[in-house]
DNA sequence: AGGGGTACCTGCGGGC
DNA sequence: TGCCCGCAGGTACCCC
């Protein structure tokens, strides 16, 4: 679930709130979403250090602690992190957080508590050194919201990555950090570009029109606080949902009228993500099955 | 080399 | 009402 905007959400509300608190205890219940570690070792290693910053790089949450050790989180499809936490959050009403997913409790020497609930159980929890550690994030591309991401960098990955779908392209970890399908999906069609075109098919005004979409989706769902779908998704760190849904436009519009033209919005599948467009204002002219 | 299939999980909504 | 199916914001791996 959580692309960039929702863990960049997490992010800035984290560092509003937990800076400078001590870890106390640390209990959890699913040691499988402990990456490589064991854990009485990520307990031994947690308790009695201080946060002292809170960063985000791509769709990892990186929790800076002192003495020197690094707490990351990436939220898979269902994660959420909660703070403060509270028991009426894990009251049993529908849409509200169940208390069977909290899988990781920090309790803080203030008193209060930080939790990590994740339906699904995609979500991963790492402890190292220093994040060059995590193969996911060693590799990872370009963040979309820097400012050496330009239009003509931009093209340049177009450009070493020409055999790509472009929806594939933009979704590419290792290419561009943080887009996930409801934003490539949007970008591409405020772009008017068709989810199937190889990389190489867009022109150099294609490739600034879609730079400059994917910076403007990204921007506003941060101003919002991300995007919650359906019941049971994201929530940032006080349960409450997140209001770029009010801005969607094509994302799980199958069947439904353009908002441009009128036609209906079809899907297809690429690598298995479920891709909404409108094939008139996305017209795939350029087009190699 | 790109992308399909599968696996990892639970929960929801639609169709019958 | 209940059951079965497909689907879900992510990623890693095997395979052709």
């Amino acid at each position: 679930m959580p692309e960039l905007p929702e863990v960049e959400t997490v992010k800035i509300e984290l560092t509003d709130k937990i800076i400078g608190l001590e870890i106390s205890k640390v209990a959890l219940t699913r040691t499988k979403m402990l990456i490589n570690i064991t854990p009485e070792y990520f307990t031994s290693r947690l308790e009695g250090k201080r946060i002292i910053d809170i960063s985000r790089r791509g769709k990892y949450i990186i929790v800076h602690l002192l003495p020197k050790i690094r707490l990351v989180f990436h939220l898979g499809m269902t994660g959420i992190l909660i703070y403060p936490y509270m028991e009426k959050f894990a009251k049993n009403n529908s849409g509200d957080i169940k208390l069977k997913h909290n899988h990781f409790i920090f309790n803080f020497n203030d008193s209060t508590q930080m939790v990590f609930n994740d339906v699904r159980r995609f979500g991963k929890v790492y402890l190292v050194n220093d994040v060059s550690e995590i193969k996911g994030i060693a590799h990872l591309g370009m963040e979309p919201l820097v400012d050496e991401f330009t239009p003509d960098s931009f093209f340049n990955i177009l450009k070493s990555n020409s055999k790509k779908r472009i929806k594939s392209l933009i979704m590419n970890q290792k290419l561009i950090a943080g887009l996930g399908n409801i934003y490539a999906n949007e970008a591409l069609y405020r772009a008017n570009i068709h989810p199937m075109r190889m990389a190489s098919s867009l022109t150099h005004n294609d490739a600034v029109t879609l730079h400059e979409q994917i910076k403007h989706v990204l921007n506003k769902a941060i101003q919002l606080k991300g995007s919650t779908i359906s019941d049971g998704a994201f929530r940032n760190t006080e349960g409450k949902n997140g209001k770029f849904k009010q801005e969607i436009l094509v994302y799980a519009r199958k069947g439904k009228k353009c908002l441009k033209c009128q036609h209906l919005i079809e899907m297809v599948k690429i690598e298995g993500r479920s891709s909404f467009y409108c094939p008139v204002c996305q017209k795939n002219n350029v087009f190699h099955q």
